[in-house]
DNA sequence: AGTTATTGCTTAAAACTTGAACCAAGCCCT
DNA sequence: AGGGCTTGGTTCAAGTTTTAAGCAATAACT
């Protein structure tokens, strides 16, 4: 099949998000790297964290509400409890699994850091979009998002599928 | 001043945006890596290269258009030197500079890849989203990536701004 | 019970990014 | 011309991310 390539109008949109996406990524950054040391994702993880029943989350849940992977997250939360921010607990039921708990410190550092960063958010976008603009974004990104959950879920079911390879095929 | 936190919808958006781009960004590495051995990034430099007039274009100015630092951009054109996709010259005019140039190989890979890179895209965006809502996703993208270099060229201009600051002042 | 997957998480090496220094070339002033 | 400032670009060290193994515990099968 030839490519469809994107309309106009859809490479406008694309250039834009490209730039918007890097521009603000930077910008989050940046502001608490200044504030505290440590990029975006780190403060995302504990923010994920401290809305958790008891503040505290096995890792590979925590990796899957960050969107991140689990080597990456395994980093993170290494450095984050030198930091002393988190702390690790054993799984009772799962002697492998690992929980990451936020501790007092850890929740400490993150109130003291909200302020800041919800004001670089704002700056950067709410403060710039009318009250409808943020409806129709949160729309877009949800189907976005959802669309790449899809195929992500279709990418990994393709073969572990123990009914469709052994059934179905006799008939070829 | 007290924190303005995010409205309700506010943080729904919020959410949304962190998880789209970031899912969004892993998509399109992982396709590119698995395609061509190299991230998004990479590709994209290209691609802003190849429409520059004759194919060429200053760092500093390569650097700003994809959005990102010149010391990145060093690192990047270096490895797609290596590749034999971009070629650095001499810049005639100004002694000082550098260019990098988008070689006849570099611009075969890029045709090579563009058309699975836009399918990506599609599948992951444009194919989720109605004609409307392109447009919106363009504004509101046009809005924040404003908003940001907005702020950035004031943090740059602070000080070296000589009026302004001399007069003006003096009816406070 | 005894394999054989699968799951949960970590590790290690290579690739990439950042931020601060750095150097050379232009610029501006006298 | 001779200082000092700015600009264009690179370099280096430290930090982060990715990928592919790796290891241990559990689940699943026979």
């Amino acid at each position: 099949m030839t490519t469809r390539w994107l309309t106009p109008e859809e490479q406008r949109a694309w250039h834009a998000y490209l730039a918007a996406s890097t521009l603000l990524e930077d910008a989050l950054d940046r502001q608490l790297q200044q504030e505290a040391g440590m990029p975006h994702l780190y403060y995302a993880v504990l923010a994920v964290l401290s809305d958790a029943p008891d503040r505290r989350m096995r890792m590979t849940d925590l990796a899957e509400h960050a969107k991140i992977t689990r080597s990456r997250l395994t980093y993170v939360v290494t450095r984050l409890e030198k930091d002393g921010a988190i702390r690790r607990e054993n799984c009772q039921w799962d002697k492998r699994g690992s929980i990451a708990a936020l501790t007092d410190e850890g929740l400490a550092l993150l109130e003291r850091l909200a302020p800041g960063h919800v004001e670089a958010v704002r700056k950067s976008v709410f403060d710039h979009l009318t009250p409808e603009q943020v409806g129709q974004f949160e729309e877009i990104c949800s189907a976005i998002a959802a669309a790449i959950e899809g195929e992500e879920a279709q990418r990994n079911a393709p073969d572990d599928l123990p009914w469709r390879r052994r059934s179905c095929s006799s008939g070829q």
